[in-house]
RNA sequence: GGGCGCGUAGCUCAGCGGUAGAGCACUGCUUUCACACGGCAGGGGUCACAGGUUCAAACCCUGUCGCGCCCA
């Protein structure tokens, strides 16, 4: 074997051993009988590339579907990407203006679907390549994408169905609009930010009832100037004593000429500007309530691309006059982007005295999340939309009663408060990748909802008559409508296939926090709805991984950290045994490459180990019966190793994969590493030529059954590892089971192996050993130094121990001979480990006042521990209220502190 | 403004009623035949602060300060 493990020249062909062999198909024949365990991975983009939120995402499933897999159940892990509607549709745009190809609208919708397709041949769904990488032991076979003709299927079925139940509708409302694409967007696709600007103080003229100005004027304080050609009303509180003469007036809009009334609405806040605010309907979400409460019109003043549109706005002209101001405004005004038209209004206020002052002001503007560079404009159009009030109730009453939980809990708040909150779902976008609406218009705008042309056409036979020529709704659907379908459709609804069957419910849902509400709250409703049954019992949260100063990464911000860099680096396996083992419930992931390099060490050291077993000729029998071993030291650790499987496997079915990682860290590297090993090796030990045979070679049994016994824990441990790290522990697997793949092996199974006898035996050998490095260290005895060990007066089950280990304890704590006496030899070093004293005479060799000191020094920290301890148990309360156990403790602990603090105080006294 | 969470060793973080922990970094010793990506030993903490509950608080409660995220 190697020095080393080198993951660059490994990983690849363990990964297309894996593939060749079809190690993660589900419905292996083998388990037809065994039990399911499924998880649909939270689909990525097509345009995606993996970052460090998949590396984790994707670990956690991987550890879970390895884990499991190896416990011998049938599993799915399904893998697949999204058809990103918006970001593709960029992305190849973009590519079209880059190589000077003609535009979208130039090609065609046909032909530009046939150019996204083609990209999505050649360059999409690059992560699913780096997700392999890192060793993902997804189904590949059963790859699906969104688009699929089957999930397509689902889409139109699903969409049919609800607006037949009344729960899909189109309606007139504000929705968010993407200017620079053209297309609504979800309220989830949009970002306040916060923003410098300023708060301008208009004077509206109140007006008679005849229209004539009445020489008074109210003050509207406003954050967007530019949509006072639109405004509707001017509201005030109706408590307002400030206003409440002119709650009914009128007054005449500036520059427009428009009479627009004054009401009372709850809305107008009178801390808030001067108490009174301008209402435009069409262009503010708040107004817009306002609007439908008090029957105003909606004056959409902008055009798709949010430019002035005035000219020929119906909306706009109705009731108005031919005042001079409203013809410049119609000329000059159309086609001003907002931010121009912004600079004219204000400055032609200014010109006519209406500007009362104009105060500094921060507030929140919508952007486009994505880009954060975008203006989202508050737009009317007529939009599809979900009832998402209706499905949220079975979606909250299924994590209500249990049938789907939350890890850790507190995230189903988050989930609870979106879903009691929400807003109608606008599933309608302006694009044409993605999935077209099946909705046909007749001449007269009646709409048919079917499932093909052919079957809106019938059904236009039957509404008019009279065969009639339909035209189809252009938009497609939101992209997150067919995620939302995900656990379902990927399994073949809607045919009622086996998959669907046998892995429906999923058995957990792994995500972020921040996809609470694109996924899991939409899959919830549609799963439940299409399904009766939750898509999935657990939906386990983790944190997000973030720079370090605890900000999300982001491409736009530069503070990412590229995975695959750090694969290259570390490889896989250290990457995601960092991964797992920060992945503490609550706590976000501040990611720091010296952790990774710590976790390549750790795979190093695994490697060693592994390197020393094949030196040593450590092979695995396979008549071992880790229950039927005779050396102490092997029933020792054939109990830790029970101990360690159950530790990890627990931690790894209840999402602690932090505990598990460490777990299997701590057993791998102190415990067998560091102890196993080294008191093995005197037991391994064969007699080179020529040398003594006197002590010095093992008895042949003991020897062959720790050469098996360390062969079998490697064993064991290749597997427990293997969730964590599979690439290594694959590769160490193949040198004992050649032919044979470990992501196809078992799961250790061990019990009935404590042994308290061998674990007290050892952990005293272990105590001692330390003890003895300790006071060597402490006493600057030089580290090649041979002493001998005189034990004082000890009990005889220790001096058995002792005798037992004698090679072992020579080799560890450079003993060169053992005495036992009853009597401590003058001029020694004294130590006391479990009530027994040892001696170290080192006469001449150190320095006795460097002893003294010592001694006086662990006397002193003994007395002020016992001293706590005796406070307690002076403490009447202590022994009436605390548990019987912990007094009982406490007094143990404190005879036994006591006990050692005279053995010392006579040591000392000895040096006079 | 509402919600969630965090302040524990120089750094990154576990622990969440009963003897303060890990990894990394640091210091000393160590190239002894698995591993220097190693071994051995060691230093380092009024567990943000102030009250309270309790026999007992890093841990539970209240408040304060600081920080982060989500939603408005």
């Amino acid at each position: 074997m190697e020095k080393t493990f080198d993951p660059q020249s490994v990983e690849g062909k363990i990964a297309a051993r894996w593939e060749e062999a079809g190690v993660f198909r589900a419905g292996r024949t083998d388990r037809a009988n065994a039990p399911a365990f499924c998880i649909v991975i939270p689909p990525p983009n097509v345009t995606g590339t993996l970052h460090m939120g998949h590396a984790l995402n994707n670990t956690l499933q991987d550890i879970l579907c390895r884990y499991e897999r190896l416990r011998g159940r049938d599993v799915l892990w399904q893998p697949g990407m999204d058809h990103a509607g918006i970001a593709t549709q960029m992305v190849v745009e973009r590519r079209l203006a880059e190589h000077k190809e003609p535009d979208r609208r130039t090609l065609g919708r046909e032909k530009f679907l046939e150019k996204v397709w083609a990209w999505k041949e050649e360059s999409g769904g690059a992560i699913l390549a780096q997700l392999k990488r890192l060793g993902a032991s997804c189904d590949w076979s059963r790859e699906r994408f969104t688009m699929d003709e089957g999930l397509s299927r689902a889409v139109v079925k699903v969409f049919v169905q609800l607006y037949k139940e009344g729960l899909i509708y189109k309606d007139k409302r504000l929705v968010n609009w993407h200017p620079g694409l053209q297309t609504a967007i979800s309220d989830l696709e949009v970002a306040q930010v916060e923003t410098k600007s300023f708060l301008w103080y208009f004077k509206y003229p109140v007006v008679d009832e005849m229209g004539a100005d009445t020489g008074t004027f109210i003050i509207v304080a406003t954050t967007r100037p530019e949509t006072m050609l639109g405004d509707a009303a001017v509201a005030v509180h109706p408590d307002d004593e400030r206003y409440k003469d002119l709650q009914g007036c009128n007054v005449r809009l500036p520059l427009v000429g428009r009479i627009i009334p004054i009401i009372a609405d709850a809305y107008s806040d009178p801390e808030k500007g001067t108490g009174a605010v301008k209402i435009t309907p069409a262009h503010d979400f708040n107004d817009f309530e306002v609007g439908r409460r008090h029957n105003l019109p909606q004056i959409n003043i902008f055009d798709a691309e949010a430019k002035l549109s005035l000219q020929e706005n119906e909306d706009f002209l109705l009731g108005l006059d031919d005042s001079i101001e409203a013809g410049i405004v119609l000329d000059d005004f159309e086609g001003l982007s907002r931010e121009e038209a912004r600079t004219r209004i204000v400055a032609m206020m200014e010109e006519r005295g209406l500007v009362e002052k104009i105060e500094p002001h921060v507030h929140m503007v919508p952007h486009d999340e994505k880009s954060k560079s975008v203006i989202i404009e508050p737009f009317l159009t007529d939009q599809w939309y979900v009832d998402a009030k209706t499905l949220a109730r079975p979606a909250l009453a299924a994590v209500r009663d249990g049938r789907t939980r939350f890890v850790p809990k507190n995230w189903e708040k988050t989930y609870f408060d979106w879903l009691e909150n929400i807003q109608p779902w606008c599933i309608s976008r302006q694009l044409w990748w993605g999935h077209q609406i099946p909705a046909w218009y007749g001449p007269d705008g009646h709409v048919f909802v079917e499932a093909s042309e052919t079957d809106a056409e019938i059904a236009a036979l039957a509404h008019y008559g009279a065969p009639t020529s339909l035209i189809r709704d252009e938009d497609v659907l939101d992209t997150w409508f067919s995620s939302a379908l995900w656990p379902f459709s990927t399994l073949g609804w809607p045919e009622e296939t086996p998959e669907l069957k046998r892995y429906y419910p999923t058995n957990v849902l792994v995500t972020g926090f921040d996809i609470i509400f694109f996924w899991v709250a939409r899959m919830m409703m549609m799963g439940l709805h299409f399904l009766g049954e939750v898509p999935f019992r657990d939906v386990y949260i983790h944190a997000l991984v973030r720079d370090e100063k605890g900000a999300k990464m982001s491409k736009t911000k530069g503070n990412v950290i590229d995975p695959l860099n750090l694969v290259e680096q570390y490889g896989a396996d250290a990457l995601r045994f960092t991964l797992a083992s920060m992945a503490a419930p609550g706590r976000d992931i501040k990611l720091s490459t010296q952790r990774v390099e710590g976790y390549r060490n750790f795979m190093t050291k695994l490697w060693n180990a592994a390197r020393f077993a094949e030196v040593n000729r450590c092979g695995l029998k396979p008549d071992f019966d880790p229950h039927k071993v005779v050396v102490t030291l092997n029933q020792w650790i054939v109990a830790e190793t029970a101990q360690a499987i159950e530790a990890i496997g627990t931690a790894i079915e209840i999402y602690r994969f932090d505990d598990a990682a460490n777990a299997a860290y701590r057993f791998v590297w102190n415990v067998f590493c560091d102890w196993y090993l080294e008191l093995a090796k005197p037991l391994l030990q064969t007699r080179e030529a020529g040398e003594s045979a006197e002590n010095f070679v093992p008895d042949a049994a003991a020897s062959e059954e720790t050469r098996a016994t360390v062969a079998y824990v490697l064993d064991v441990i290749v597997r427990l590892l293997h969730p964590f790290m599979p690439f290594v522990t694959e590769e160490l697997f193949a040198q004992s089971h050649p032919g044979e793949l470990l992501a196809a092996a078992d799961w250790p199974r061990l019990l009935g192996c404590a042994n308290p006898q061998a674990q007290a035996e050892i952990g005293f050998l272990v105590a001692l050993v330390s003890e003895l490095r300790s006071v060597r260290s402490e006493m600057n005895v030089p580290a090649s130094a041979q002493i001998p060990l005189v034990v004082v007066g000890a009990s005889q089950e220790h001096i058995a121990q002792i005798l037992h280990s004698e090679e072992t304890l020579k080799r560890l704590a450079r003993v060169s001979e053992l005495a036992f006496t009853t009597e401590a030899p003058p001029q020694s070093v004294q130590i006391i480990v479990q009530q027994t004293t040892f001696a170290l005479p080192l006469a001449g060799v150190i320095d006795f006042d460097v002893e003294k000191r010592r001694l006086a020094k662990e006397i002193s920290k003994l007395e002020s521990e016992a001293q706590k301890i005796a406070a307690k148990l002076d403490n009447a309360d202590f022994l009436a209220r605390a548990p019987e156990e912990v007094v009982e403790e406490n007094r143990e602990r404190r005879e036994e502190m006591l006990a050692k603090k005279e053995k010392l105080e006579a040591a000392l006294r000895r040096f006079g």
